[in-house]
Parts: C-alpha cells; sequence; structure tokens
DNA sequence: CGATTCTTTCCTGATT
DNA sequence: TAATCAGGAAAGAATC
C-alpha cells in the first residue's frame, strides 16, 4: 500500500559519502585512506580541501588564489573531523570556536560572509603551487 | 612534573 | 525560527 513512494530525499544527507555507493574501492593509487592524517583542524580542513575525493562537496573554495572557501555541509565537516579526533560529539557549533580561535594565531582571516573562511599568513600548504 | 599550545565544552547574546 | 557568529571562561589532551 501506500502507493506515495515518493522517492527518498533528493539532498539525503551525507552521512557518508564514499562507500555503499557503486565507487570502486581503487581509484586513487597515491594517497587516500578514508582519513586524512592531520593533526590539528586547520591542517584537516586543508587537506579536506586539497582532496575532492575525500571531500565529497562538504568545502568548496570560494576563491582558490586568496584562500578563501565555504563550508558547505556544516554538519558533515563535524562528523569528519569528530572521526579524526574519535569523538562523536563533535559539532559545527564547536568546530566554528576552533576556528575563530585561529583568528588570532593568523591560521585563518575573518570573511564577512556566513560558513566562510579564509586562510592566513600563517597557514600554509594551500596554495597551488607556493613557490 | 610543569608549561604551553591547541581543542573541546558551555554559555550568553547578536545577527542573518 | 533555526543557523551562525562572537568571544569569554574553564577543562581536557597532547607535547615538550
Amino acid at each position: 500500500t501506500s502507493p506515495t513512494a515518493v522517492t527518498h530525499s533528493i539532498a539525503d544527507d551525507d552521512s557518508n559519502c564514499l562507500k555503499t555507493s557503486g565507487v570502486r574501492s581503487q581509484d586513487c593509487p597515491s594517497h587516500s585512506r578514508t582519513s586524512l592524517q592531520s593533526s590539528h583542524l586547520w591542517e584537516f580542513v586543508r587537506d579536506l580541501l586539497l582532496s575532492p575525493e575525500e571531500n565529497c562537496g562538504i568545502l568548496e573554495w570560494e576563491d582558490r588564489e586568496q584562500g578563501i572557501f565555504r563550508v558547505v555541509k556544516s554538519e558533515a565537516l563535524a562528523k569528519m573531523w569528530g572521526q579524526r579526533k574519535k569523538n562523536d560529539r563533535m559539532t559545527y557549533e564547536k568546530l566554528s570556536r576552533a576556528l575563530r580561535y585561529y583568528y588570532k594565531t593568523g591560521i585563518l582571516e575573518r570573511v564577512d560572509r556566513r560558513l566562510v573562511y579564509k586562510f592566513g599568513k600563517n597557514a600554509h600548504g594551500w596554495q597551488e603551487d607556493k613557490l
């Protein structure tokens, strides 16, 4: 019954993007491994931004030249960070607090737009080919 | 062990 | 209204 099988969600939550899909298990020979090994939050974000395979639309460059990026899926980002730190209580609210502390150290610079951040002078390794 | 740095948790209030 | 943003404060974790 209930003929209203009106599909599932269009946006479907991204609980886990890579896996359960027809994604070949062996695509990227180089790096990969469903977890980026970066000790610090900003490095984790940077590496995620630099590896589309793991990113799955969670982060997106707004201006690659200037290092401006946007958090597209805040909840998903928090979950990934939580996985990395083995903390399932992580939320975007808490993650963003840590991100705001980076403004003081120059790792990030403030951008007056929701969910948008920019790498600062003290952040490195995000540029196409710095130097 | 103590100090420092980074992150997490919580909170109140403002803004979108 | 629900999300986000702003920071202060304090606790926790990892390092040196």
